[in-house]
DNA sequence: GTCTTGACTAGCG
DNA sequence: ACGCTAGCCAAGA
């Protein structure tokens, strides 16, 4: 497993309730401008390997992606309210941790 | 080693 | 704001 894709999971699996993050922003953080693709594979692939809040990662857009799956509802269930269009607001439920932490572990 | 799949993003009309 | 095209990256067959 390559350093992005082990950034990528801790990234993930750091964010708390209430908070979502992009495909682009976490590839950033994990060292990949470019690398959403990839971090909607590892989503794709590691989801069913880990227990990975994949449900709080949207796209740029503050839409749901994979559609046709619970991440709607359990984003919902958190409490993060979706607008008629089916879109949230990023700029206040996108989450923002610390990349000097992105790998260290406690 | 090459092609295909996948839940993306930015740019353009 | 919406639809389409091009670019990017990772893993599996």
């Amino acid at each position: 497993m390559n350093d992005f894709t082990k950034q990528v999971i801790e990234l993930i699996r750091a964010i708390p309730e209430k908070h979502v993050m992009t495909y682009g922003q976490i590839a950033r953080l994990a060292g990949k401008e470019k690398g959403a693709r990839g971090v909607s594979w590892i989503l794709h692939s590691m989801s069913r390997s880990y227990q990975l809040p994949w449900h709080r990662v949207v796209n740029q857009q503050g839409k749901i992606s994979h559609q046709g799956s619970e991440q709607r509802e359990l984003l919902e269930m958190e409490g993060i309210e979706f607008s008629v269009r089916g879109k949230l607001d990023l700029k206040e439920y996108q989450y923002h941790p610390k990349e000097e932490d992105a790998s260290g572990d406690s």
